[in-house]
DNA sequence: TTAGTATATAGCTATATAGCTAATAAAACA
DNA sequence: TGTTTTATTAGCTATATAGCTATATACTAA
């Protein structure tokens, strides 16, 4: 599993992006207005995400337009719980 | 879910060391054997997941024995998976 | 071309983290 | 007590990251 995307989920202002996107695609600015940090720090945060394949992006004029990876996020999810889940002996 | 159990899995050496503990329980040496890093900079990733509460650890006479704490380590997976899993429409 | 809007990039600061070596602590045992 | 073994803590360096402001880029429309 590609280290890229534990680092990415491990900030949470990047996991409530994740969660924004899992309602549908959004403009960067979209995003960037449920956070109160400035602009230029969320378009960091979703180039981390890009950089970790979980979010892919489309430019639409003068908006960009962000969507969810999912595929990523599920192989993740799948990985962790391969690796992680069900090792209790009262499973 | 506490921060803390993000940045301590977002680390590779930290995700094998629990793996190792899924195993059973180790000492502190036994576990950094594992790994071609100092033994002081694997006590040190120990600390992280002890203060993410992944790990607990005992003393054993000259021994200090460190074992999972599954509990954690579900709760995390169950969060997961409640917040990014089965997002997707064909599920 | 110019102006305006949306977004990204550059450049900075402050803080966190992973690695190391050296020193310290805690227990066992002669 | 002194020595050995096991492990942690201290102190350092190098790198990464999250935040900011200022600037640049990409597109639209007048």
């Amino acid at each position: 599993m590609n280290e890229r995307v534990f680092k990415a989920m491990s900030d949470g202002t990047r996991r409530k992006i994740i969660e924004l996107l899992k309602d549908g695609p959004k403009t960067a600015g979209e995003i960037a207005n449920h956070f109160p940090h400035a602009q230029p720090t969320i378009s960091r945060h979703l180039n981390v995400l890009k950089n970790a394949n979980l979010v892919v992006d489309q430019r639409e004029g003068t908006y960009i337009i962000y969507r969810l990876n999912t595929t990523i996020l599920q192989e993740w999810l799948a990985w962790l719980l391969e690796h992680f889940g069900g090792g209790d002996d009262a499973e």
